[in-house]
Order: C-alpha cells, then sequence, then structure tokens
DNA sequence: CTGTTAGCGCATTCAC
DNA sequence: GTGAATGCGCTAACAG
C-alpha cells in the first residue's frame, strides 16, 4: 500500500463538502469579516476538520498583500552575542504571530544589500537588521518598497529608520570607573580592527573617561575569540600587557581570557577585566566576566514593537555592571 | 515633497512598457522555458531596468508551487553548537538559492509540532529539522504534506527521514582511548539529565568502552553552562571530583571548566578533560578543551544536498580527535 | 518567435 | 445571511 501523497485540501474543497461558498468558508476560518449563522458555521468547521483543511499562507498573502513574515539579517548566527538576539528576535516575532525570514550578511555591505533585497522580493512585512559596524543603510532600501524596517545594535549614522541600542557611553563609564575603585589608574581598551559602528562609541567614551590619562594603552584586532587570544600571547610575551583593560565584545573577552591562561597570566591578580556585551555566557567562563549586560530580550522586544506595534521611537537601554570575577572583586 | 511609497512594479507594467506581452517578460525574466529574440529581449530589460522591476516571489510561488523557501527547525539558537550549525545550513541553502525560515522549537515537542506545521502553512520546499532529543517524527508531518525533510544532528529511533549526524561511538572510543594513554584509569562521564538522542548514544559509547571499570562515575545534569558549572563546584566541594571526565557536549565542559577554576581546582592538572562537541569556541577558552570535533559544515551541506540534491543516503560523520590542552597534552 | 489566456488559492465586492 | 464573480502577480498551455 502506497501512501499517496495528500494534494493539499482547499477552501473550495471545504466548501463544495459543507455544501456552501467558498465565500463562507473563508469568514468562518478567519472570523470575519462578516456574521456567519451558527449552523453553516458549525457545518463549515467540521467539514475543515475532516479534511484536514491547512490554509495556504502563499494564497491568502498574494491576495492580502501581507505575508505574516518578517525578515531577520544577521551578521553572523555563530557569534554567540548574534546568536542570542537573534533567538529573542525569533521569539518576539512568534509572540506577534510572525515567522522568521533569517540570514547571514557576514560583515559584507554587498551581502547584506543582496539579501535585503532577496527578503523584499519575498514580499516580507518588515525588516530587523541587526548588522556589525559596515553595510549601508538598507533599512531605506526596504522603505523605498514601502516596508519598514529597525535596527539593532547598530544604525547608520544618517539613517532615518528607529535604532535598538545599548547605552554605550554610561556602560563603558561605568566599567572604567569600577576599574578605578580597584585601584587601576591606566585603564587600556581593546577595540575592534578600526572606529565604527557601537565599538567605535564605545572607543570613544573610554578615551573620554580617560582624559586623565593621556597614555592610556588602545589595543585593535578582528573580533574574533582568535585574534584577541593572539594579541593575548604576544603582548604578554613581548611583556606589555596592561594590567586592567576593558573589551569591546564578549568574544574579545573570552580570547583574552584564553591567552592569559596559555602563559601562565592570573586574571584578574595580574590582569582585571571587564567586558562590555554582557553575552549569557559570559556568567560561565574561567574566570567569571564581569560585564556591563546588555538587554538583549528587552532589546529584542522593543526591536519588534517599533516594527508591528505602536511605540514609534526607541529609547537606549541601559547596560548596568554586572559584577563577577575578572574585575577582581570576590564576587 | 512627500516621498510616495512607490507602488509595486508588476510584470503588466514592463510588458506595456516593452509593447509585448506578459508571457514573453517571463520568459525573459527567467531565461526560459522559451527563447526570445535578442531584439525583444533588449526592450524588455530595458523596460525592466527602467521601472526597477523586481518579481514578486510571493505571486510565482503561487503559481509555481515552489517558493524557494526551505524551513530550519532548531532547539535553541542560543546553544553555540545549534548556532554554527544553523549559519552552515543557511549557508549551505543559500548556496542553493533557498531562503531560510528558522523558528526555535526550545526543547518542547508541541512547540516544534506546531511550528513545522505553520512551516509546512507557509509552503517551505524542504525542512531541515535540528532538534535535541524530544519530539516526536515532524519528518513524517512534512512528508504527509508533501515535503521532504532531514533531520540533522538526531533523528527519531524509528524515523524514516535521513539523518545526518557525528559518528558518536568511534568519537567516545577515542577520547576514552587518550586519556588512557595519559595514564588515567577512572574515566567519569557527564551526561544530560536522561539518556536519550545523540547524548545517550555517547553515553552508551562510554559504558561500553570502559568494560574495564564497572565503578566508573556516570554523571547527569541539565544541557547548560549553569548546571555543569553548579555540579562541578558541588563535587568539587564534596571531595568527589572525578580526575578525568568525558563531557558529553561542550556546554557542559565550559561550565565545569568554569566551575573548577571557581574552585580553584587546576585544569589538566588535576583534572583531564575532554570533549564531544568540538564547537569553534572550544579553541579559546581557558585552557582550551580538548575535543572530538564533528565536521558542522560538511554536515549541513550533506543535509541540503540530501534534501535539494542528487544523493539519497546520509552518511555518518567522523569526529577526529584534536588535540590541545584539557586532556593534559602539551599542544 | 510572440501574443492571449486560464488559472494557482484565497479574500472580498457585488448582487441576491 | 449567503453565493457568484473578480483579481492579487505570475507561469505555462494554447494559439497564431
Amino acid at each position: 500500500m502506497t501512501k499517496r501523497p495528500d494534494k493539499p485540501i482547499t477552501l473550495a474543497d471545504v466548501a463544495r463538502r459543507a455544501g456552501t461558498s467558498t465565500a463562507v468558508v473563508s469568514y468562518v476560518i478567519n472570523n470575519g469579516p462578516r456574521p456567519v449563522a451558527a449552523a453553516t458555521r458549525e457545518r463549515v468547521l467540521a467539514a475543515a476538520a475532516e479534511l484536514h483543511y491547512r490554509p495556504n499562507r502563499i494564497a491568502r498573502a498574494l491576495r492580502s498583500r501581507t505575508t505574516g513574515v518578517a525578515g531577520l539579517v544577521l551578521a553572523d548566527a555563530s557569534n554567540p552575542y548574534f546568536g542570542a538576539l537573534a533567538r529573542h528576535i525569533e521569539q518576539a516575532l512568534e509572540k506577534r504571530d510572525r515567522l522568521t525570514l533569517v540570514g547571514n550578511a557576514g560583515y559584507s555591505a554587498d551581502r547584506q544589500r543582496d539579501l535585503v533585497a532577496r527578503f523584499l522580493a519575498a514580499q516580507v512585512d518588515g525588516l530587523v537588521i541587526v548588522s556589525a559596524e559596515e553595510g549601508g543603510d538598507v533599512a531605506a532600501q526596504a522603505e523605498a518598497a514601502g516596508v519598514s524596517a529597525v535596527y539593532v545594535h547598530h544604525g547608520p549614522p544618517d539613517g532615518h529608520a528607529p535604532v535598538v541600542a545599548a547605552d554605550n557611553q554610561t556602560a563603558v563609564h561605568e566599567a572604567v570607573a569600577h576599574l578605578r575603585r580597584h585601584g587601576h589608574r591606566r585603564i587600556a581598551f581593546l577595540a575592534g580592527p578600526h572606529d565604527a559602528g557601537p565599538v567605535g562609541l564605545r572607543r570613544q567614551a573610554w578615551t573620554a573617561a580617560l582624559t586623565g590619562d593621556p597614555d592610556a594603552v588602545l589595543l585593535r584586532c578582528d573580533y574574533s575569540r582568535a585574534a584577541a587570544d593572539a594579541l593575548t600571547r604576544h603582548l604578554i610575551a613581548e611583556g606589555t600587557m596592561p594590567r586592567a583593560l576593558i573589551t569591546a565584545t564578549d568574544e574579545h573577552a573570552t580570547g583574552v581570557l584564553s591567552g592569559a591562561w596559555a602563559c601562565g597570566l592570573p586574571v584578574p591578580d595580574r590582569l582585571a577585566l571587564i567586558s562590555l556585551d554582557g553575552t549569557p555566557e559570559s556568567a560561565h567562563t574561567a574566570p567569571a566576566l564581569t560585564v556591563t549586560q546588555q538587554p538583549l530580550r528587552a532589546m529584542a522586544e522593543q526591536a519588534v514593537e517599533l516594527l508591528f506595534g505602536d511605540i514609534s521611537r526607541a529609547l537606549t537601554a541601559h547596560a548596568p555592571l554586572v559584577i563577577r570575577r575578572s574585575c577582581g572583586c570576590e564576587a
């Protein structure tokens, strides 16, 4: 006995079975826009159930010009910061009964633009863009097509679309202040390869906070554990490793921890460390990282609220200092 | 001057502008299925460019009964193992010119089933299921609707859909053998809360490999860094921490590292550790983890090959031992 | 080689 | 309260 791949049931099938028209079936399936007599309603529901009717969202989308799908463009889902954000965004979208079309743009503006074009062709109802520093104003692309877009984590300098981001300024100041309370006066900063996006802001805030120390060391490396690991080993070998360090991202911090361990440099005893993302993983490194913790879930929820809800302006989120072990506290 | 939200350009618009029929426009846009005279072709292309024509994939999908979208159901994108897998799957799908609809099912069978139903309603062309241990045979659900599905990492025991997974058996044996080479005879194992899925297989392989030591310690905790961290602290406080340990997942290993650090237990000197996932992050922990490394990219590619390509049977992938520091080697 | 036309499955307007 | 009919944008079968 071969199982015949049940050919899809349509509205018309249900209508025929229930002895009504397709219009009536549509009304009961969607609870409107017009009322249906209770008796007919029952018949329709019964017929639909018996036939295992499943509305075809594609057909519905073509007709109603709304797909119930949102696009999520990500720099890199395998980076835990973006990964956690992605999960929360997907969840928030689901709460609003939207499906999520996802794409990784890497760190290329071209790929980002291309991805957005494809999402637009797929008629997404809205776009959430979680990009790293690079990439033009793709939200403008979307708006030209009549679909709204929101940036999370980072938006282009001259963009018109709302940006949901953490308060980098305050976060950095709190980190610096805390390290000072530990008695540190030379506080280094590990940034990305160049100043741009949120990390650029963080770097600037650090510079501003350190007017007292014009010789403060600025370190730079790629956004990867491997790069931070290698840099750390290099600095330790050279004898120029700072005693207090703020890393721009948790990936950086993790790499630093790994490099320091490999060289036998104890953290926090010989290196006090604070990181600025505050991903969930930062709580379970060795040692646990003191971080400024971004409210990722709240940010995700605000983003989809901005897209499909009532609010229209983004609030920058406070990233409170979470004290653990890497700064030198006994937490 | 208000920017009028350019109302979408349709095939008909282009046809009118080019002075041809919609059919011809369709043929040049899709390069087929019928040839078009070079001259007409040029006119059409010009018209399309001037109007900034963008094909509407929804309409195309309704007509051609193929959406160019695949569904990816994930247990939890914020788990690095699944996150990395997701990224590779998305990439492989893109290579085949498919968009990715993603959803997190958590660890609930109900949510998984629901997600699959929604994807099916969205008329996905195929389904990749990266589930944890729980969840019925959702691939059967898909097949009943005529769409093919593939499991990655784990498939139900009695399932009919192909399963792309690593060779857990061999991986565990290699890990045990390596720890023995280090002189360890009591080799503990940290598994999930109960035996199921791939971790269940790993646990069994460990038991099989340790017939020489009937007293080998089996540890269990939830799949989270936090749980492994807490368990480790508890065991150390109790004085029952093993000297050699294989963890079922990298999340477990990371938690163990964190807990051990917090209690001042040196790894690898007082605890030799090998983990079994081999996520990219395992290379930059403190200390770096010795792992059996699953070929995530290859697995992802095989999965989409299975869905949309020629091959029809899944090969289980070898997860080679990657020696780093946590086992006690000087790597 | 090109034009005309009939639906894909559904929501909705118009008649009743 | 209900049914018939129209069309969303596109592809493909059918004419020329």
